[in-house]
RNA sequence: GGGUGAUUAGCUCAGUGGUAGAGCGCUUCGUUCACAUCGAAGAUGUCGGGAGUUCAAAUCUCUCAUCACCCA
């Protein structure tokens, strides 16, 4: 059956890979022939993932790795899975609730709600899988893996086989937390008002938006003034001026509520009369404005604005670092929707025990944290709002700072200065011309990358890891070698980080995450918790004091930390071992929340008093609400994944991974973090070597992005041109460390040579090279040849092999696809197919059976060592040339060598006569000899091995060449082409139809070529030094080639000489 | 402001000391029985500027310029 004159691969893919999967082949293991493992962990996508061109790039090149070692009979693991990604997920499914109609999330409740997230994912978490199949991805799908596999509720969709990695992850936790390297604190941390969650850095995306800058006076204390005084460098002074205020810029005039001090440089001279001293806060009710002290830090640059900056601890990373070095109170102003602050005293109350604290009173960060700052009428104002309110009344009441209109620093709103009178404009008063200083200026605004909304620094209890502490021992693995990370760079901004690195916030306020397993209980070991007869009994009046005082809910709360309930029993009942009976022997139950477990504390106590009975006696405790970031989970992956903490066989045999490939952003998110928790849990590195590449960009080299609207879909690509042409495009521009620009030019480039590839082996078809006969070639080994194309062909193949194993070894991918795109293309299409040919239509049968048997072997070689980049086409190709007792994916990689496979004559001997024919060629066309016209060759000189050369493939080169003879001849004729070629000089006589002219210019031009290159080698030769110093085989190389060149040049003037002579 | 990287043919990019490369595009020719998703031939480079090290520099060093990304 003739084969189609192209692939169809739309039809082909899904039917070659299903046959993949049905033969096993991807499963861990398959095909192996030695013990050497090999593993890559998928980076997982987000399970509400759908597939990029970032995805594609970094799949490919996995799938390449994975496919390459399989066939080279490694004992092969590729393992996929997803992760949870926490704030994506729930986001997705709320947005389904509110489209369906449903209760919303807070209407269903915590358990609820997750119920309908399991569901979801049931029905929508597989769409990245099969988006990677359709890739050819061939992972071990059959081990599926979920980050939140086991977690309560867990109906075992889409990962039945996952390991458990709700037990993984909270067994590290619990580990860690043993260890105090897991700790709650309070800190500030990024803030996503909408999800009403702290969020990473990673999900903060930077944007340089249009905002402002208001400046504003801070008055001194009780009327105080100083003279403020500017300096140019010289110290002459250029500014002078009675002040009585502090002059503030800010971007965020809503958070000076909230400020605890004033700061300005050590340096800086201006304020040096006023540092610490108090100032005013100049906004809120007049009756009860704070004070609050001038303090220098390093932190105000002088040179910046005013050079004095608010210090607002609680809303800002800079401030917070300065509040923490000053002792300066962090005044909450928000609450977790990012309204201002509703809860707590009143403000005059409020604002009254902060002047207190201001004043050098002591204060816990509980107590400032309890305070609400946030005057009554702004109350549970949006903060952008309140910012308004706030701008309005300092400028109401003259404390803004006033510029002229023309001030170019107002912006768009300075353009419209007005014109003077004397020009006709408008006669203004003093008053008119000067307004409020507020800058126009483009301002880094945090945003959070799901919500779109401007992420808060906040103040918040959150859970920390000790990152400072895990991170040694993965700086020492890059250090010393044990882990690669390419390209070299990577290394040096992994140290940067790590030497730099920053408590990391794992806790969410999110339902879908890992909850942390943590449970608080009523704190009875307080001082105030007593009994006053001192009978180690606790009377209902004792009791009743400390409940309904309300004195519990204030207190702090002990904290157990374990994987179970069961688990923190017995640590709860220590912790009541002191306090009185009957309490001591309380039961521990779970509630939701301390309100309720002081209720049923309670109510427990009641019921014990009336009855006596004991069993009534209730200890509840709470779980802490908090979710575990997703990144905590996913640092878990490389050990997760194959089971752990179980000791799993595939744990011990696949752990540590090889390589991880995955983009440069998630070093420090991802790797870096995996390679703390591969340590920290168990001791080892992860893998030995990171692949990190770049973000895949459009063909201009923009990011792809959805408002710009060059984002091209990976799937559409594969529509278009097929899997194995988008996969050949990505290992072809895979450069490490390149820059990634994906274009249509290419990818349809390479969906050509996919079909050039095609029609080779439709030719090989079409001449009976893949009939049952013709033997075939087991573990590929190759065949015996006696003809020189053949024997010539063989070694390019064994060059080719070599060529591609080094690069895949290197991890150059693009190396590899070029290599064999040039071999593929370059020699086995453009010259060996066409050498075959007459040998095959017109050879004895001896040399056409060597010849089939020699085509099938390269073809087969071709497709062999394509497969793992182009496994569809070369998978269909392996099926049609037939004779295989297995698919192509589970083939055996070849190891011949190129030195087993060279045969160093037939190298030579093609390679002159390519050269002949190329020669022959560029001579006719540049002559404009007809294309189809046969020409007679007059050999004028040639040495031995020219000759031969010419005489063993007469054939094939008269045919390439179109020559229909050859003549020796002592003189080429008047008005002949001359063909110059190493070790021999050919002419073509066309007295009629050459241009003599045409001819010299020709050879002219060739002329001046090989005159530069002889005087460049010359010029070296005749350097002493050069041959001094220089390597033995580069001095020699240079000789022969300038002799090459020098015996081309002579040839070229006798026949120049040659035309001078016609004229 | 700090860090990292880039600058090579019209375009996109390889090329870590030894005669400047590939693909695409372009020009000319070609319907020869594998392939027009093709074939043959051709043109195009002071390797960003400058300095240094070396027998030898696109490659190593310094410097300047421009651009990109990451972090503040």
């Amino acid at each position: 059956m003739a084969m189609d004159k192209t692939f169809d691969t739309s039809a082909a893919e899904p039917r070659l890979y299903a046959a993949w999967e049905e033969a096993g082949a991807f499963k861990a293991g398959a095909g192996k022939r030695r013990e050497e493992t090999f593993t890559i962990m998928i980076p997982p996508p987000n399970v509400t993932g759908a597939l990029h061109m970032g995805h594609g790039f970094n799949n490919t090149l996995q799938d390449i790795l994975t496919r390459w070692h399989r066939m080279r009979g490694f004992d092969t693991l590729w393992q996929p899975g997803q992760d949870h990604a926490g704030i994506a997920t729930q986001l997705q499914v709320e947005k389904q609730l509110a489209a369906t109609q449903q209760p919303t999330r807070a209407e269903l409740g915590r358990a609820a709600f997750i119920a309908k997230v399991w569901e979801w994912k049931g029905d929508y978490g597989g769409r990245i899988i099969n988006q990677l199949r359709r890739l050819g991805a061939s992972c071990d799908w059959s081990r599926n893996a979920f980050t939140m596999a086991g977690a309560p509720g867990d109906p075992r969709t889409g990962h039945e086989n996952s390991p458990d990695f709700h037990d993984a992850v909270i067994k590290v936790f619990v580990d860690l937390y043993g260890k105090g390297l897991i700790y709650r604190g309070k800190r500030l941390v990024n803030w996503d008002p909408h999800f009403e969650t702290a969020i990473s850095d990673l999900e903060v995306e930077n944007i340089e938006t249009a905002g402002h800058m208001w400046h504003f006076k801070y008055p001194l204390a009780g009327g105080e003034t100083y003279e403020y005084i500017e300096r140019d460098e010289d110290g002459t002074e250029l500014f002078r001026e009675t002040r009585d205020y502090i002059s503030i810029a800010t971007t965020r005039p809503e958070t000076m509520l909230g400020d605890g001090a004033v700061a300005v440089h050590p340096s800086d001279e201006r304020y040096a009369p006023i540092v610490g001293k108090l100032c005013e806060i100049p906004v809120g009710p007049k009756e009860s404005r704070r004070l609050i002290p001038i303090i220098t830090d390093e932190y105000p640059d002088p040179t910046f604005g005013s050079g004095a900056v608010k210090i607002t601890g609680a809303h800002d990373f800079n401030d917070y670092g300065v509040a923490s070095r000053g002792g300066i109170p962090m005044y909450r102003l928000m609450d977790t929707k990012g309204r201002m602050r509703a809860d707590g005293a009143p403000y005059a109350e409020a604002a009254a025990r902060a002047q207190e604290i201001a004043n050098g009173d002591s204060f816990t960060g509980e107590e400032v944290d309890g305070l609400n700052l946030v005057p009554d009428h702004l109350r549970g104002m949006d903060r952008f709002e309140a910012r308004k309110a706030v701008v309005q009344e300092i400028t109401d009441e003259g404390l803004a700072v006033m510029t002229e209109v023309t001030d170019p620093r107002l912006g768009k709103k300075a353009e419209t200065a007005p014109v003077a009178p004397e020009e006709g404009g408008e006669a203004r008063d003093e008053s008119q011309n000067f307004v409020p200083l507020v800058e126009e200026k483009l301002i880094m605004q945090p945003y959070g990358d799901r919500s779109k909304v401007v992420v808060e620094p906040m103040l918040t209890d959150q859970w920390f890891v000790d990152a400072e502490k895990l991170a040694g021992p993965a700086l020492e693995a890059v250090r010393s070698g044990a882990v690669t990370i390419m390209p070299e760079s990577g290394e040096k901004t992994f140290y940067h980080w790590l030497e730099n690195i920053e408590p990391w916030c794992i806790s969410r306020q999110l339902w879908w995450g890992h909850r942390v397993p943590v449970w608080y209980g009523l704190d009875l070991s307080a001082p105030d918790f007593k009994d006053d007869e001192g009978d180690g009994e606790l009377d209902q009046v004792e009791l009743m004091r400390l409940l309904s005082e309300g004195g519990m809910l204030h207190r702090g709360d002990v904290a157990r930390c374990a994987a179970s309930l069961d688990e923190v029993r017995d640590g709860f009942f220590d912790a009541n071992a002191d306090v009185p009976a009957p309490i001591s022997h309380a039961r521990v139950i779970e509630v939701e929340d301390k309100h309720e477990a002081i209720h049923r504390f309670a109510e427990g106590l009641a019921e014990y008093n009336v009855s006596q009975d004991l069993t009534k006696l209730v200890y509840p405790v709470w779980r802490d609400t908090d979710v575990l970031d997703t990144w905590f989970s996913s640092g878990l992956w490389p050990f997760g994944t194959l089971g752990w903490p179980e000791n799993t066989e595939e744990l011990r045999k696949y752990f540590p991974s090889d390589v991880l490939i995955t983009g440069q952003d998630i070093l420090f998110f991802w790797v870096a973090r995996m390679m703390m928790m591969s340590q920290a849990v168990l001791g080892e590195n992860p893998f030995h070597t990171v692949y990190l590449h770049q973000l895949v960009r459009d063909e201009k080299g923009k990011k792809m992005s959805k408002t710009v609207g060059n984002v091209v879909d990976p799937l559409d690509m594969v529509d278009e041109f097929g899997a194995d042409a988008l996969r050949f495009t990505m290992a072809q521009m895979a450069a490490i460390g390149g820059v990634l620009k994906f274009s249509r030019e290419r990818i349809t480039g390479f969906r050509n040579f996919g079909t050039k590839l095609w029609n080779a082996c439709r030719f090989a078809e079409m001449n009976g090279v893949f009939e049952a006969d013709v033997p075939c070639t087991p573990g590929a080994r190759p065949v015996h040849a006696e003809q020189t194309v053949n024997k010539w062909i063989l070694g390019e193949t064994g060059r080719v092999r070599e060529e591609v194993d080094a690069a895949l070894a290197a991890y150059r991918f693009n190396d590899a696809a070029n290599a064999l795109y040039a071999f593929v293309w370059g020699r086995v299409c453009d010259w060996y197919v066409e050498f075959s040919k007459p040998l095959l239509l017109d050879g004895p049968p001896e040399i056409q059976a060597e010849t089939r048997a020699t085509m099938r072997f390269v073809l087969e070689q071709c497709v062999t060592m394509l497969h793992p980049i182009m496994p569809f086409i070369t998978e269909e190709l392996w099926g049609v040339m037939g004779n295989h007792d297995q698919m192509l994916i589970l083939t055996p990689w070849p190891e011949y060598t190129a030195d087993e496979l060279i045969d160093p004559a037939a190298d030579a001997e093609m390679n002159q006569a390519i050269a002949l024919i190329e020669a022959v060629r560029s001579a006719r066309s540049q002559m404009n000899v007809p294309a189809g016209l046969y020409v007679p060759l007059l050999e004028l000189e040639a040495d031995a091995a020219a000759q031969e050369a010419f005489t063993r493939n007469e054939t094939l080169i008269k045919r390439l060449a179109r020559i229909d003879s050859l003549t020796p001849a002592t003189e080429a004729p008047k008005g002949a082409l001359t063909v110059a070629v190493r070790g021999a000089s050919y002419a073509i006589p066309l007295a009629d139809i050459i241009d003599v002219e045409a001819e010299k210019a020709r050879l002219s031009k060739a002329m001046d070529k090989l005159k530069k290159e002889i005087g460049g080698l010359s010029g070296r030769l005749n350097n002493p030094k050069f041959a001094e110093s220089a390597p033995e085989e580069v001095v020699e190389e240079t000789r022969a080639n300038l002799a090459a060149r020098q015996e081309e040049e002579a040839q070229l003037s006798t026949a120049l000489a040659r035309l001078a002579e016609i004229g």
